[in-house]
DNA sequence: AAAAAAAGTGTTATACAATAACATAACTTG
DNA sequence: CAAGTTATGTTATTGTATAACACTTTTTTT
């Protein structure tokens, strides 16, 4: 089996992660005729900034930072829930906690692989799962609306660094 | 590829649900010498009541009500991390609610179908899931802890009943 | 360009989820 | 039964998320 570590998982130049999330965002947006607003693109690029997932109350803090003025939960949930819709991030629900997706003109699910010690969620490839998934559901009957596939544990990096 | 409904789906003998989850967690808590006090078998009791996964705040309600007195958080989540640790309950990270383990004694992972029009979770077969996860987490080199699999939709009983 | 409608954001308050810290009670076990 | 451990009670606090309403900005329609 080829061990294949996840770019996020890599040092890499990630100023271009971000640029390509933006650009991606824009250009879909201005497809969709929907506006990502000065605050929707200030939150994507805040989750961006690293490949961490991260809570709502510490955006709200950082946007509070950045504008000096109090910023309250709506506010942020609000812009959330618009990127959520438009697929631009992801939630990861065992740690209430949103990530910026990568290919978001490609829809697909919600595969995550978390690294419990350097915090890193990168997507998973859905090669096995989507199959898997089908499957089992199809062999029970069940109607697929969403999926959500969270596998903690230790990331390539990790594992070699600390190997404890 | 054969439709075959989980029996939560179905309408069936559900006493016998909750009868058999209490002798086996009984059954379990005696091999391992830990108490399964009373308070801990009424929070898995009040679990067991329905197929359908229950809200931390909505146990205490529950409680509250059986006893007539004011039951507050840390009861509740203390009962819940027992009957967690033991594996008699899961969480399900998408709901922030818990749901009755069918099968206790085989340890086992959290794959669940929920429905999001009766709100039944049922566990879903390892069969196809198990090695799909395995070879995701090979083929990218992590070194799995947990998992957490869920997928939303309608089940057989729903989609047949509504056809909306 | 003005009016009307829609979409977005601000604000206050509150609900829901979970844990920390310390006190008391109840079960072991020697 | 005394000491130690485990379980529960109690108060306070933190973290996560939404409801309801006011106000502003953008878009659409006339």
């Amino acid at each position: 089996m080829p061990q294949q570590p996840p770019l996020a998982c890599q040092s890499h130049d990630h100023q271009s992660c971000i640029d390509a999330a933006i650009l991606a965002a824009g250009r879909i947006c201005r497809e969709r005729s929907v506006r990502l607003t000065p605050l929707r693109q200030q939150v994507l690029t805040l989750i961006w900034q690293s490949h961490k997932p991260l809570g709502a109350y510490a955006i709200m803090d950082m946007l509070a930072a950045a504008t000096t003025r109090r910023i309250a939960p709506p506010t942020v949930y609000r812009a959330l829930e618009f990127l959520l819709e438009h697929k631009l991030i992801h939630r990861i629900n065992s740690l209430n906690a949103y990530i910026g997706c990568p290919e978001p003109e490609n829809q697909h699910h919600s595969y995550f692989l978390i690294c419990s010690d350097c915090g890193i969620a990168t997507e998973c490839p859905a090669k096995y799962l989507a199959p898997a998934i089908a499957k089992t559901a199809a062999s029970t009957g069940f109607d697929i609306d969403d999926q959500s596939v969270e596998i903690i544990g230790r990331c390539p990096s990790c594992r070699e660094t600390v190997n404890a």
